[in-house]
DNA sequence: CTGTTAGCGCTTTCAA
DNA sequence: TTGAAAGCGCTAACAG
């Protein structure tokens, strides 16, 4: 390894001098930082960050921890994150937990090894005692999409609750009644407020009870759909609409009707939240609740990047991001409307 | 910031020692040892990596470098990487290049500097000149999905001559001869040997001028795809079959279809490399050659951790996976068959 | 079983 | 404008 007294010799100056040189800082004449350059480019120089972070004591780098690396919800978050801090000369580690708390912890404690400068978070349903770690130690942090109740913090996410409402209002609207919600996770925040703006437009509309019994629990995934999507279908009467609380249980129940030959729209409308990349859709035709997940990304970071420059308010932020709802074809009046 | 210094003074004892019992290094006294990790616990000790690091010259990190962190081909690689990694105690950075030779360029140089211990790459149609560079630094890495012509190197890759030509095959054998092929750019060797594949199938069957002729390259996109499509399609006579190298041509290439109201397959085929995940389709219906993409990033990462461990035979390894057809609903035989 | 010394590659501080 | 010494947090090598 080519170290920067390897540099200072082949140039005949100090290491003190090619430091500068590579920091561009103090005073060094024109000659001189010539000579330095010339040698760093000849040994093929490679300052070792290590070392200089150790002195330091930042390291430019953060970590984004998500749940669930193949839904691109996620990814798209990660795109803003990592444009936004390569853009302040920030590197990002990448970091996927499976929503399993324990793999969060074990990530939270090789990063904080690492020392990163901070952590871009989507917690886990298990999170509260990392998070309250990560306070404790005073370890700048945001929180993505979801809260961690019983915990101050940073967070930047989507008002679920009021987008959810509007969603189901779409539906309420075009004449259904009888509305299933497969819900998250029941420890997953964003998941709650989602079950709670159903909860409340069916409330608006007279239908509490019909909501109540109408909701079901499962997780972020296309089997949990699935299953959720079957429960929800055997029923009777049947619900006409199907609000689902993310993309992943949107596509399970779509199999689970698909199975028993219902048509969407015509013999049952399906609404969900998160939309799916246009690019990896042959046909885009769900009526989604569209999250700004790329801008999600983007803020949390910068929110993250100014805290570690102190200039971020003391207080905890919190950043809700406005959805829209975009409405195409798997959402219609129900059969006998 | 606590340090090991913190901890041997509150336990009584030398920083050596400290070490010991984190490293689980050397005989200490079962009492010694207790005190010690009592005081770790009550301060919330948290060793610093970049300190160990710099004294064992080695980070036990790697780097992950992908064209476009969007395609779910490149997703389902970093899973595998990530398992791999995990399982043998070492942690991944993850980059996105989007087919930028400058942003790899510039990605190598940061990982470089944070002395990551080796690279996985793919890499961009320009990567000769960092790849030659990585070799001259003796600097441990693997090619992922793609080589780099003019260069020895470690890669795990796809047949994708073969599979390519199996392909092309399936779609002979259902009486097609106006067969189209849309690919990735020019510079990129899988493009390169789906297009080779094709031209090598074509020619089998007594078709290589219609094969030259019916060989459009543009980007591994939607768009690309979209664009190349309109061109095949808008000769005379028209094909009746349509193979993109990739998902996203794929996509790009349905669209197209959409707008001029082809219907799949009736009026004509599409088949693709790559599978879309499972996850993300409403309605699993293309016909794909598919990729052992997790594999591939565990595989790349296995031999790249061999390597790191002097494991690894002295030349350079090519390790090629097999590839699968999967038969589905968007190849049927020619609509005057 | 435990401690001391030296040094990883770099930069801060002070002096020249 | 340049350099020497000290030290960031840690561990290898040796000594006790």
């Amino acid at each position: 390894m080519i170290t920067i007294a390897d540099v200072a010799k082949r140039a005949g100056v100090s290491k003190m001098t090619v430091s500068r040189v590579i920091n561009d800082s103090g005073y060094i004449s024109d000659e001189t930082r010539a000579r330095v350059e010339a040698a760093i480019k000849e040994l093929g120089y490679i300052p070792n960050a290590l070392a200089r972070s150790l002195r330091f004591k930042q390291t430019r780098t953060i970590a984004l921890i998500v749940t669930d690396i193949t839904n691109p919800f996620f990814t798209t978050i990660a795109r803003g994150v990592e444009d936004q801090a390569s853009a302040e000369g920030f590197s990002v580690i990448f970091c996927n937990t499976d929503e399993s708390p324990e793999e969060e912890t074990q990530y939270v404690n090789v990063l904080l090894q690492k020392q990163v400068d901070g952590l871009l978070l989507v917690p886990t349903g298990g999170a509260l005692e990392i998070v309250t770690f990560l306070n404790n130690h005073a370890v700048p942090f945001v929180l993505l999409d979801r809260t961690v109740p019983g915990t101050e913090a940073d967070v930047v996410r989507s008002d679920s609750k009021q987008a959810t409402y509007e969603g189901i209002q779409h539906l309420l609207d075009l004449g259904h009644t009888r509305i299933a919600a497969l819900c998250g996770s029941e420890d997953i925040t964003s998941s709650l407020d989602r079950g709670k703006g159903y909860q409340w437009a069916m409330q608006d509309a007279g239908l509490a009870e019909e909501a109540t019994r109408r909701t079901y629990f499962t997780s972020f995934t296309v089997k949990g759909g699935y299953e959720a999507a079957q429960m929800a279908l055997a029923e009777t009467p049947r619900p006409t609409a199907i609000f689902a609380t993310n993309n992943f249980i949107a596509i399970g129940a779509m199999r689970a009707l698909r199975e028993i030959s219902l048509r969407v729209p015509e013999d049952i409308s399906l609404i969900c939240f998160d939309d799916l990349p246009d690019a990896t859709l042959l046909d885009p035709f769900l009526t989604v609740i569209e999250q700004q997940a790329y801008d999600m990304g983007r803020q949390a970071t910068a929110l993250l990047l100014d805290r570690l420059n102190d200039k971020a308010p003391d207080e905890a932020q919190e950043i809700i991001l406005p959805t829209k709802l975009i409405i195409r074809r798997s959402s219609a009046p129900p059969p006998t409307a």
